[in-house]
DNA sequence: AGCACA
């Protein structure tokens, strides 16, 4: 049976879903009346709908903020729409709109978990180089002989990592198919002005340590292992 | 009813 509420257990996003929508207008109208009834409640950054068979008489709202998004679907939701109710729930994906913004987008899914999947064998490889005596050159790099530059700095656990040494060319999404592949990973935060450097967010210091464990030295590109640390505060 | 974005 179906709950008086089916969206409670969808936490709070950005993008509201909007659902038992008229279907047979054209994909622009239907945008053109959703940006009039919706526009008041905060700034949209984008309205997308389909006409195709899966996704016709449905729409997804994506506003700059969650404040926006929440008013919203308060206020609208049943709404008399074109003789029907709309049905309006916070949407249970991340809208690319919003990933394009914050540094988070990547062009496919699928695409992603190939990657991590590389991403893992390359680590194998390049884990043993440090944790051992050796790396290729024939230096040794022993765990209580680590270049004081590649040293991590000794900080309390923090659900942040702070993470070094990173190759100019590095960016948020290479960082994420790396990071992304542990437990409680959140997300990348890079600054364009500070080369070199990146923070990455996990549900909590566990999670975070157990990432940093792993990543600890690995080497984005052959001379340039990543310095991982805990954030401060 | 149906949660996409190339």
């Amino acid at each position: 049976m179906a709950s008086i509420e089916d969206s409670v257990d969808i936490p709070p996003n950005q993008t509201i879903y909007v659902n038992n929508l008229y279907e047979k207008i054209s994909k622009k109208k239907l945008r053109e009346h959703l940006y009039s009834l919706f526009s008041k409640y905060g700034q949209i950054l984008e309205i997308e709908a389909s006409k195709s068979l899966k996704m016709r008489g449905q729409a997804f709202i994506v506003f700059k903020d969650i404040t926006s998004a929440s008013n919203a679907l308060r206020e609208m939701n049943g709404f008399n729409f074109l003789d029907r109710p709309m049905k309006i729930q916070y949407s249970k994906n991340k809208s690319d709109a919003v990933s394009k913004l914050d540094g988070t987008y990547m062009e496919k899914k699928r695409q992603r978990e190939e990657n991590n999947e590389k991403k893992i064998n390359i680590k194998k490889q390049d884990r043993k180089v440090t944790g051992g005596q050796k790396n290729k050159n024939g230096e040794t790099l022993s765990v209580g002989n680590i270049p004081s530059n590649l040293q991590p700095r000794d900080l309390p656990p923090n659900k942040t990592l702070f993470v070094e040494n990173l190759p100019d060319k590095c960016d948020p999404m290479m960082l994420e198919m790396l990071f992304s592949q542990f437990p409680g990973y959140k997300e990348v935060h890079m600054v364009e002005s500070k080369k070199g450097i990146a923070f990455v967010e996990f549900q909590d210091e566990s999670k975070s340590g157990l990432a940093m464990q792993s990543l600890q030295h690995f080497k984005v590109t052959q001379e340039k292992p990543m310095v991982i640390s805990f954030a401060k505060q």
